[in-house]
DNA sequence: ATAGGCATCGAAACCGATTTCGGGAATCCT
DNA sequence: AGGATTCCCGAAATCGGTTTCGATGCCTAT
């Protein structure tokens, strides 16, 4: 492999020249800066990234650290989504995308690579406990958190458009005529259970439907069959708006077994839009999340905060859109 | 951020003296050896990224590449539950793990964490063109490739145990009672394909049935509906076999579309269990791959041949598994 | 002709670690 | 006691870049 030291030897100058030539500094001449950019060119040269921010302190490498629960994240449909979207914003900004998956609440120490000094920010998703964000704080490094659980005031933020997606999966159920809605969610802690909720009281609000505690389920173990079950049994809806696709395919079965069919005699609707809702029998309707949008512009907030673009944090809400598919029926009359 | 200088000073020893207390290196007393260890420990010294591989040239990073074809990655279902396999293990062994995801058959140029040697090794999913191929391999990095779509006899590869799931499957639908039974799969000149192709057969073999060409749907635009009602018109099988459980669902709705019930009419096996098969109507019978365990081996491989325990490509064959569900039926007299 | 200014380049310091090698002190051997 | 080992430790080189700052040569203005 070639270093800036046998370039300079291959073309005759210093190696500062040669850094500078290839960083395109001003005090080179257009022709030896040409001379020195061909050569390198020629012979494939590509500084050693240790070499390079040893000096520089810039890694050119953003952490990504997702916090997984029990269950292997693999099951979280967003992961992946995210994850790509993170990874295609910073391939063309040409960065490198280190990943870290870490236990929701181990208290284990910071990832190697915020301590070593390997990245030059922090993409964060899902849940630290205080002691970890204490301990990014005071690392001063650039954080952004995408889809946070709570609200991280320090940093800039990327949010889903959760209260409006909640909105307007209400109101869709309400337009085609549904007045007993059930809402089914897991635990309020989690920011964006809170916002779907709201969403779904304020559309009833809205459209002047009481609200009933008896058909609110959220959090304990959240498991969409048990929830749909427990739903249907207290009282009886003729609608049920599961804020995650996952949980309302599963809450799918427990219709089924329960004699009923969606939508004749239930409808559904989801949050999320993952794969499976697109294939479900019937084919779900849901929210869509823009999941690789997300990462993307995390990525672009991030990168922006690194280059001093930005100085204080910054919050963004990215958008929902209703999906329309075949699990929500209209009621007599409408 | 402490640096080994500073720590030297805190201590009063020499920087190369705690370079090797903290490397544990014979020529230093058990006594400043435990002196340094406690003062680093205390000041929260850990050794940066870049100063350590400058010199030691090894980068404690592996980097990871996953190809895409015209889809986003992410519904290929593998490569969340692979990745988080590699990330496991990468964490427990203490190396960084950078991902990097490239279009199937786009001819640019290397990934720059390789130009750039700024990781150790390199852990391959998916379809690389020669050219991509032949640059890695003179890189000199070590490589191994996980569930390989050709026979790349120059790395180490991890392979899923694809003709003897296909024969299970297979075996199982024929003692089912099962006797005209489909076969559908993309494209053959991917091994996993071609493999389970091979199972097949095998299995028709081994019970002494004939095969049928008409009832072999591989390749072309590999669209589980479309594949399962060519099938379904030309030769109406009792049962089908659908190498991947993407297409296998979408080949549900085919069934279900042309008025057939899952299993009374048809029966389905697929291969790979996703998550999505288990939630489907009816569950789908499938061969479970342990895809988790894909991943942790392939970077236990890795590792063994970056610290030259192993010199030459050694393959290893990850088993699989039926996992009995509810979409294949009993024929008549079973 | 001389001073000042500008463009261009290189020597050397520097970043934070590892590693080599030599020297001094302590210990061993005869 | 004297020589040979062994044990510890530190000075300095090294990795591959970046950056500072001084030197040089040429051009311009007076």
């Amino acid at each position: 492999m070639i270093t800036i030291e046998k370039l300079a030897e291959l073309t005759n100058v210093s190696k500062s020249t040669v850094s500078k030539a290839l960083n395109d500094r001003p005090d080179v001449s257009p022709a030896t800066k040409r001379k020195i950019q061909k050569v390198a060119k020629e012979y494939n040269f590509m500084p050693n990234a240790a070499g390079k921010s040893l000096k520089s302190k810039v890694t050119k490498n953003v952490g990504v650290i997702f916090t997984r629960e029990q269950h292997p994240l693999s099951n979280n449909p967003f992961f992946s989504r995210i994850l790509e979207g993170i990874e295609a914003e910073l391939a063309i900004n040409h960065y490198n995308l280190v990943l870290n998956i870490i236990q929701e609440n181990s208290v284990n120490e910071l990832p190697r690579m915020i301590q070593e000094k390997s990245v030059d920010g922090l993409i964060l998703i899902g849940i630290f406990n205080d002691q970890f964000i204490e301990g990014v704080l005071q690392s001063k490094i650039h954080v952004v958190q995408v889809d946070p659980k709570r609200d991280y005031s320090s940093f800039s933020q990327v949010f889903i458009d959760n209260e409006h997606g909640a909105f307007l999966a209400t109101q869709y159920l309400i337009n085609h005529g549904h007045k007993n809605i059930g809402f089914i969610s897991g635990e309020l802690n989690r920011l964006s259970f809170q916002q779907r909720l709201d969403g779904y009281l304020k559309a009833l609000k809205h459209y002047r439907l009481a609200s009933d505690k008896t058909l609110i389920e959220c959090g304990g173990i959240e498991d969409g069959y048990d929830q749909v079950k427990r739903i249907i049994k207290r009282n009886r809806p003729t609608a049920i708006f599961v804020t995650n696709d996952l949980n309302a395919l599963m809450g799918y079965n427990a219709i089924h077994d329960a004699g009923l069919r969606i939508p004749e005699d239930i409808s559904v609707i989801g949050f999320d839009d993952i794969w499976s809702a697109k294939v479900a029998k019937p084919p779900l309707t849901t929210i869509r999340v823009y999941k690789e949008e997300m990462g993307s512009i995390g990525v672009r907030t991030l990168l922006k905060t690194i280059n001093g673009e930005i100085d204080s944090p910054v919050n963004t809400i990215v958008p929902v859109r209703l999906i329309e598919r075949q699990s929500v029926s209209k009621m007599n009359g409408i």
